[in-house]
DNA sequence: TAAAATATTTGATGTAAGTCAAATGTTATT
DNA sequence: AATAACATTTGACTTACATCAAATATTTTA
């Protein structure tokens, strides 16, 4: 998988000025103050958000409670994936958990971009294949590792994460509950 | 997503000659026995399945037990995905159900009939994008349903599955033991 | 059609993780 | 610096589902 990334960006940088271009007159850099909403509840996702600095996470809520379903950083993009492929009001919010700088694409401008130039739509695919393998992946962690085993895994890969997220929202993107998270760390 | 699959199928229908033709000398159709296996633990998945006829299961085995990540349908296609994308021995292994007739579809040759035709570069991002909603959704179930629920959910979207898939196999799709299926069956 | 192989049900018991509630620690605000 | 707001820990108890074991039902095979 990241393997799968670096193909990804080695293609990018592969890519002819004019391609590059274009990419470059359908985004623009935004800034977001720590908890502000890249994306609302109930609104259209259309845009996606490549990370430039800082962190995000992408939940949704059930029965009032948050459900974090992933943890973004640098260099990885941010999207809404059913609101924005089916461009529908999405159950999925997009929120800053720092000051955070983006860089934002607008979905109708990529679209009419894609249709124009190929490689713009291999790049579409391979972004949308890699957030694929990356969910399939998840949803293995889900069914094979134990509650423990799961903190020990994204610490592994996140060590960072400790640091600046809050438990509640590292707990909800493990699925399980805060005191059994407490409780899993004071056992190390 | 039903709304996607049609677009799809739209899609489809509308190619030129040319591009269907291209599909066409890439495609074979094939059949399978009951139990037989589309695609071994540790082999390339080198085709994508198109399944005209019958009822297909992908699973990979962890601690020994089966876990059951998909079951398809006439005009799904049956894939494993990492093994797909990546190119790599895969651990999810594809198995008929019942005596089924698929239409296969060879990897590398449709990556090459890709780079000559950005139709078929929009048909592979379509389909994966499906794939992908189909996956989150699954996700997002695991997280907000209990088994009852899962398993009540299924039988609403695949009435005729009940009659034609063993419960093991049923019980690993809801992630849920076989015992505790049965009891769910007899409170109705 | 009888025996063997498989599938399903039922019962008794165990356990990982949840819930509720209260205590303690840390960070932000005036 | 004191207060308020929020985050984390700890304890007591509950629960959904798993596991193990045995009984019954159904399908396959000789």
């Amino acid at each position: 998988m990241k393997d799968y990334f670096n193909k990804i960006d080695n293609f990018i940088k592969s890519l002819d000025k004019e391609t590059l271009d274009l990419l470059d007159n359908i985004s623009t850099i935004r800034e977001f103050k720590k908890n502000d909403y890249l994306l609302k509840h109930g609104s259209i996702c259309q845009n996606s958000f490549l990370i430039k600095q800082g962190t995000v996470r992408k939940y949704h809520l059930f029965n009032g409670k948050e459900i974090t379903t992933q943890l973004l950083f640098e260099n990885e993009i941010a999207v809404a994936f059913n609101s924005y492929t089916l461009q529908v009001p999405s159950n999925e919010i997009i929120q800053a958990l720092s000051n955070t700088i983006v860089l934002q694409t607008n979905y109708t401008l990529f679209q009419k971009a894609k249709k124009n130039n190929p490689k713009l739509l291999q790049l579409d695919l391979m972004i949308t294949e890699y957030y694929t393998l990356w969910l399939e992946n998840r949803f293995i962690e889900f069914q094979t590792l134990n509650a423990t085993q799961r903190y020990l895994h994204l610490l592994q890969k996140h060590h960072k994460v400790i640091k600046t997220v809050p438990l509640t929202i590292i707990a909800s993107y493990l699925g399980i509950s805060l005191e059994t998270l407490s409780r899993i760390r004071a056992n190390i």
